[in-house]
DNA sequence: TATAACCACTTGCACTTTGCAAGTGGTTAT
DNA sequence: ATAACCACTTGCAAAGTGCAAGTGGTTATA
């Protein structure tokens, strides 16, 4: 389900980025995915069950991408796949600072994680903690560190 | 580094199966490799970092595979990674009781089995705990529960 | 000593997947 | 009325994958 290239790049931009329409998947992709493979693999994805695909109210063409309990319990996986990405292969600091703040916390932050994406995704009740913010202030200190 | 269909399964072929030689590789395969996709795949995985290569002494054409410690530290990833699939996706008692195990054993039975696999590939001292036992143990006991 | 089996691959070829660049039909904002 | 935005799709070349057969050499067996 996810041995490809760019399946868990979709699934890390939907969960880390918060980017849950397709021109914001596309626009804002690091790697710079093309659009057809963005297609395709957002129909995979939700097809697996990894996603989950529902029009915007609010706006008749835009369509919103979520995800889903079986994604969202990747999130150990991912934690564990970015401590070993920052240990093992050339990262920036910027890029890097987020998976070190994850390994850190371990499962409690991790758990935490996941019940703010199920509030964000399923919409199950915010949990009192938020990891997220945790996160983006620890990204922007890094951001402000290297701009100085 | 990973993100293709072969690359995590010919680590976890070596990882777990004890599986060190092209052959072995081959026809041990759950999954069906092709022969000169395991040759290209087992090329890129050296130059990554993630196998070392090796003449077998006693047997002039024989190569011996071994893992690294950059490969040896992908331990949580697979074990998560068995967790996770274990829970979703569809899969047999046999193949997932070791996911299981690994699962239950946490961090410190991850570290065991890591000093082990840095033993048998790396020729460090042998730890006392042997946590492929554990595995292999488990893994037979399954089998015979199904055969039964 | 002849022969068979084993060893780690390689080769040729058909098929599938990927990626670029441009385009589609429709909706919303100015 | 027009421009910008939206989620994609299309055509095509290039790259990757997988099957079946083959390679040059080494070791085991009769």
């Amino acid at each position: 389900m996810l041995g490809d290239s760019w399946s868990l790049i979709v699934i890390r931009d939907v969960m880390f980025g918060n980017r849950r329409r397709y021109g914001e998947l596309l626009e804002g992709s690091e790697e710079g995915i093309a659009s057809n493979i963005l297609a395709d693999r957002l129909r995979r994805l939700v097809k697996a069950g990894l996603l989950s695909r529902r029009p915007d109210g609010s706006h008749r063409q835009k369509i919103i991408y979520s995800l889903t309990e079986a994604s969202i319990e990747l999130v150990p996986l991912l934690a564990e796949m970015g401590a070993w990405g920052r240990r093992h292969t050339p990262v920036s600091r910027e890029l890097s600072v987020r998976a070190e703040l994850l390994e850190a916390g371990g499962r409690p932050m991790w758990e935490g994680f996941m019940a703010e994406l199920r509030s964000l995704h399923l919409g199950a009740p915010a949990p009192r903690r938020s990891v997220i913010a945790e996160l983006r202030k620890a990204y922007q200190r890094a951001l402000r560190a290297r701009n100085r």
